[in-house]
DNA sequence: AAACACAGTTGCATTTCACAACCATAACAG
DNA sequence: CTGTTATGGTTGTGAAATGCAACTGTGTTT
C-alpha cells in the first residue's frame, strides 16, 4: 500500500524515485500495461490528438490522421499522386481519396492530371492551401513546446531517435 | 539487395548518422513532422494498434483503445465502477458503459450493485474473463518482445521513463 | 422537503475506415 | 496489334468508435 491518503501529493517532476514505482492513474495501478511501450503510445495518441483537434478545430484539416500530413506534402511535392500520399499515410486508396476530395471542395489542393500518365492525378496546392499548410506548422510548433518542451535537450534527442527508429521498424514490417 | 544505387540509403540499421539526416518516408521527406513528437506518437498509435487487432482478432476484445484496460482493471480490482474505469481511460460514461456491456453480454463481466451505493454498479470478472486476461497479457508481452527489444537496455528505461512522464503530464493538463 | 450532485443509460449524429466492385489507362505477352 | 494483366482512382456499402444531450434513479446538502 503506498502513501496514498498522505494529504500532500508530491509533484511527480520533483521526486526521484517517480520512475521506479508503479504508477497510478486516477488511484488504479494499470497491471502490465504499466511496462507497455504500446499501451503508453495508444494513450498519449488519445492525448496529443485531442489537443490537435482542440487547436486546430476551426481550421478545414481538423480530425482523423491523415490531413495533415497529406497537406504538408502537398505543399511540399507540387505534382504528387493520391497513391503516394496513401503509402506514405498508410491508409488505402479510397480513403486517401476521400481526404483529398475534402481538401478539393474546401480549395485548398487542385487536381490535375499526372503529364505522363493519364490514369494518375497531378495534386498541387492553392494559395488558401499554402496559407493553411503555414497555420498547421506554427500550431504544430507550438504543440511540441508546450507538451514537450520540458524533457530535457539530451533527453528529448534520444526520445525522437527512439521514436523515429520504431517507426521505421514497425512500418517495414507491416509492408 | 544492399547496394542501392542511391548514393544516400545505406540501411538505417547501421548508418551512425541516420539520426541525423532528414527522414523520408516511402520516398518523400515529412516537412515539420519529421521533428514533431506528436506526429511520430500518433503514427506509431496507428501501427500499434493494426498489430494489437491483428494478434487479437479472434477475441472478444479486439479493436478500440479501451477494452483491454478495462478488462485488466477489472482483474485486479473487482468491484470496481464503471466511472472509475472511464477517469482511467478518459473516455465518458457512455463510451465506457457500452464497453462493459460488450463485455457483459460476452461473459467476460458481470455487473453488480454496489453495496454502499446503490447506483453505481459493482464490476467483477468471470472465470472466462479471468482467461481471457491471461491471455491479453501474453500478447502484450509478446508484441512489447517483438516490437521493443530491439531497443538497448538503457535505452528502454530511458524511453520509457520519457512516456511515463510526458503521459501524466499530459494527463494532468488535460483533466 | 427542495435543490443539487452523481452514476449510469438511451438516443442520436458524426466521423473514420476498410473491403469489394468498378472504370479507365498503361504495360506486357504472344 | 490484340488479349491479358497490372495500376490509379472512384463509388458503394457496412462496421465501429466516439461524443453530446437528455433522461432516470439515487445520494447529499441545505
Amino acid at each position: 500500500m503506498t502513501t496514498d491518503a498522505s494529504p500532500h501529493s508530491p509533484p511527480p517532476d520533483t521526486d526521484p524515485d517517480a520512475d521506479l514505482r508503479p504508477l497510478e492513474i486516477a488511484g488504479h495501478r494499470i497491471d502490465i500495461l504499466d511496462g507497455a511501450f504500446s499501451w503508453f503510445i495508444r494513450s498519449l495518441d488519445s492525448v496529443v490528438s485531442r489537443d490537435l483537434d482542440a487547436r486546430m478545430g476551426h481550421l478545414e484539416v481538423a480530425k482523423g490522421k491523415g490531413k495533415i500530413t497529406a497537406l504538408l506534402l502537398i505543399d511540399d511535392y507540387p505534382g504528387i499522386r493520391p497513391s503516394e500520399i496513401a503509402e506514405v499515410l498508410m491508409r488505402d486508396r479510397p480513403t486517401t481519396g476521400r481526404i483529398i476530395d475534402r481538401m478539393v471542395q474546401a480549395g485548398l489542393v487542385s487536381r490535375g492530371v499526372s503529364a505522363h500518365d493519364q490514369r494518375a492525378q497531378s495534386l498541387t496546392i492553392t494559395p488558401a492551401g499554402h496559407d493553411l499548410a503555414e497555420k498547421v506548422r506554427e500550431i504544430i510548433r507550438q504543440q511540441e513546446a508546450e507538451f514537450f518542451d520540458f524533457i530535457a535537450p539530451e533527453d528529448r534527442a534520444q526520445f525522437m531517435r527512439i521514436l523515429r527508429r520504431t517507426y521505421m521498424r514497425m512500418r517495414s514490417k507491416w509492408t
